[in-house]
Parts: structure tokens; C-alpha cells; sequence
DNA sequence: CAGTTAGTTAACAATTTGATAATGTAAACT
DNA sequence: AGTTTACATTATCAAATTGTTAACTAACTG
């Protein structure tokens, strides 16, 4: 990515806004607030974010309002919308969906939580990541449709468990799989196999592929790392 | 496009339903709906809509039941198929795109991210190049017209139904066609035969061609590579 | 250094496909 | 109609491939 993600964020809480932007800025996205609806929809304006969190509950006007307001804007079309709501409360789920909002965190807020939502919403925005059946790695190439691999050109053959066992970890390029994962992603709940299963299929990928594209992660899982 | 394109939605949960319809029915779509897989099937066949979005947990049957289903009928062939998963799902991912899904969308459901996916979807769907009559690999031509199978200059006569498998898999070289979908395909969904039968047909051809134009895909099925 | 975890190898089991022959079937031809 | 012919399908068994486990070794952890 070139720049940097824009990220408003408006609450009439001055410490939740501190909390979030903390963490955000550390992530390098680049952050604006708010304290108020009215504020939120200035800044939208003049900051132009790509992705907006809302408080339901603001003073001078509500997250609803605003994010009703926003999405009659054009040029917020393909802006994000997030909305803050206290626990539990589907009510304004359901209503905040409505008006076009895209994701929805609960409060108390956990920002672990909140950046992985949403980072998993600019994901889901672009297809081209997590969603096509192609996935290409520097010069590694796994296609589904055909199942089939390409490393740097020359096509190697990979039995049916270690093409999908390869395709799952290469989906997510870094992320760590338990084994537990692998086995009911790859193997299914019903199918009882042992570890070492697992250790096989890996040793067979890493020989035929000739690299070492699948790491381990000791006492944990693996990753694909390439 | 004149007639408005019209999509199914069918999920168990009423408010998913609504909003999902709402913003659909908002940009311009014809939405029907359904609340289970069975009802899912009877829709399909009387709307005859152009995307179909399926829950994958509904009663009744799956939405993987559903898209597998739906796969094996001819008149389903070019519909969209979109897939309602669970957050990080990658079984559900894989065994969907399998089945023949096109689209995966994570729950909980943003109207943003839907309706960008399934914009981008028929944008994909544009270059339909599908219905070509004469399918020509090298120095292989295929000709639905004629039945006719001619190799470097050579004719070579196939039986109805080697030819009929040999045009479905060289129409889509690489792609790897599940036993379900040839039978489905060549053989329709009221005959019943056995998986032998189709290994006998592909020996035929092979032997008859005298060529290694059709792979093996163990566990999978056959594509064609030439 | 004991205990845990992963890698390696080989053997075995299970599955899948290939080959061949036999049977069924439907049209084509006396 | 009866026969022939070509094609489609099934049955059966052989062969190849793939999946799994066991047993052992190596590496790491505290």
C-alpha cells in the first residue's frame, strides 16, 4: 500500500478516542478525531478517511445521523463505516446496517479487537486478496481451479491433501495455523487423523516444491513464509 | 443491460434477509428470497435470477448442498453463485469453491462489501466466450457442429458421448472438472452411471486420439492439457 | 539432562484409476 | 422380424497412487 490508511475516529469519550488512535497510529495508520457528530462530519470533509468510526452515542448528532448523512454523500460512496455501540444491543445492529454502515464493535472496546476487524474489512475489500482462487507469491503460483502449482515457471504436482494443506496456509501468507485448524480446515471435523499426519504432508510439499515455503512455528503450528 | 438483474438471497435469518435486499433493491436488483435450502432450489427454478447468495448454515439444506445442486443443472451454468461463510472459514472456503462457488462473503455482512463483491463479480462475467462452436487447442480441432475431432489434419471419430466429454473439458483446458460436474454435464442429472463409465470414455479417447490430451487429477477428476 | 515437540523414513492401508472383457441397448440393415 | 453393428455401461481385477501410522531420530526448552 503507497499512503497511508486514513482513519477518523469520533466519540465524545476523550479516553476511547486516545485508546484507538494509540493503537491505530502504531499499526501506521494515519489518524483524525472527532468529539462530537458535527465535528466528525467537518473532519470527514476536509480529512477525506478511508474509514470512519462512529459512537452511536455522540452529542450534537448521533452515529446514525452522521452515518445516514455520509452515505448520501458520493464522495464517501467507498468510504468505511464503523459503529461503536454499547454490548449486545442488535437493535442498532440491525439499524446501523440500514443506513449502510459496514461493521459494528461493541463497547467495552478490546483494540485488539477493533484493528483486526478493521483490518479484515479492507481485506474483504479487495477480492484480490483472501477470495481468488489464484494465489501468486513472488514466483510461486497455486491455482485451485486447476489445481495445479507453479514454482518459477516449472508446474509441480502435488497430491490432492498437499495441494489444499499448501492452498490454506498460502491463503494467508504469515498467518500461524494451529494444527488443530489445518486438520478440520483441511481434513474435516469428522476424520480423525494424528499429528504427524500433518508433519508428512509438510515435509512431502517442502520436497516436491524444493523450498522451504511452509515454516514451523514450534509448539504452535505452521505458516506459509515465501 | 436492459432487464434488471435479478437476485436470490436465502438465509435463515430474516434480518440478514432485509438488509441485504434493501441495498440491493436500493442499486436497482430484483431481489427474491428464501429461508432455507429447499426453498432456495424451488426460487432458483421460478426466478431464474442471475446471482444466487446463499447462507451457508441454513435448514433443510446447505448452501453447499444448494450450489452443488444448482452446479449439476444446465440452465445454472452462467448464474452467479455467492457464499455466506463464517468468519475465517477457510474450509468452507475451499470445499465451497469446489462446489462451484464464485464468491465468498464473510458474515457478519457489510452492504458495502456485498455490493462492491458482487458488482465485481459481473463485471468478471462480461467476457462470456463460452458458447464457441469450434474449440481449437494446437493442432487439435473441436467441432460441436460436425462431431468432428480432427488431429494434425487427421479426423478422428469419437462416439457421441467421448466426444461430448472431450468438448466439455477442452472448452475450459486447465480447469479441473470434478467426476460430479462431467457426469452432470455430459450425462445429465436424471441418469444415474457409474464412475467407471467415465474412465472408460476418457481411455477411449486417449487411446483413440492417440494423445495425452486429458489429465488425471487424483482424488479430483480430469482436465485437459495439451 | 529430562521432557516435549517436530522431522524422517519406511511400511502398511485405503483409495482411486486403468485395463479388459462381458453385457446391455438401440439403431441400421437385410 | 431377425441379424448385425456400434456404442454405452458395468463388472472385475490389477496397478498405481495417496494417506496414515509407527518407530525412531533430531532439535529444542527450561
Amino acid at each position: 500500500m503507497e499512503a497511508p490508511i486514513k482513519i477518523l475516529i469520533a466519540d465524545d469519550e476523550p479516553d476511547i478516542i486516545e485508546i484507538i488512535s494509540f493503537h491505530l497510529n502504531k499499526l501506521g495508520y494515519e489518524v483524525a478525531t472527532a468529539k462530537d457528530g458535527s465535528e466528525a462530519i467537518e473532519k470527514a470533509n476536509s480529512f477525506a478517511p478511508d474509514c470512519i468510526i462512529l459512537d452511536v452515542m455522540m452529542p450534537k448528532r448521533t452515529g446514525f445521523e452522521v452515518c445516514e448523512y455520509l452515505r448520501t454523500q458520493k464522495q464517501f460512496d467507498k468510504t468505511l463505516i464503523v459503529l461503536l455501540t454499547a454490548l449486545n444491543d442488535e437493535a442498532s445492529h440491525i439499524k446501523g446496517l440500514e443506513l449502510g454502515g459496514d461493521d459494528f464493535i461493541s463497547k467495552p472496546i478490546s483494540p485488539k479487537v477493533l484493528v483486526s476487524r478493521i483490518t479484515a474489512l479492507f481485506r474483504r475489500l479487495q477480492p484480490t486478496e483472501t477470495d481468488k482462487k489464484v494465489i501468486t507469491v513472488n514466483d510461486l503460483l497455486i491455482d485451485i481451479t486447476q489445481y495445479k502449482t507453479v514454482l518459477k515457471g516449472v508446474p509441480h504436482v502435488l497430491a490432492k491433501k498437499e495441494f489444499e494443506l499448501l492452498y490454506l496456509l498460502a491463503a494467508q501468507p504469515g498467518r500461524v495455523f494451529l494444527r488443530g485448524e489445518i486438520l478440520s480446515q483441511v481434513w474435516g471435523n469428522d476424520v480423525i487423523v494424528g499429528d504427524r499426519t500433518i508433519d508428512v504432508h509438510v515435509r512431502k510439499i517442502r520436497a516436491k516444491l524444493g523450498i522451504d515455503c511452509i515454516t514451523t512455528v514450534k509448539g504452535v503450528g505452521y505458516k506459509f513464509d515465501y
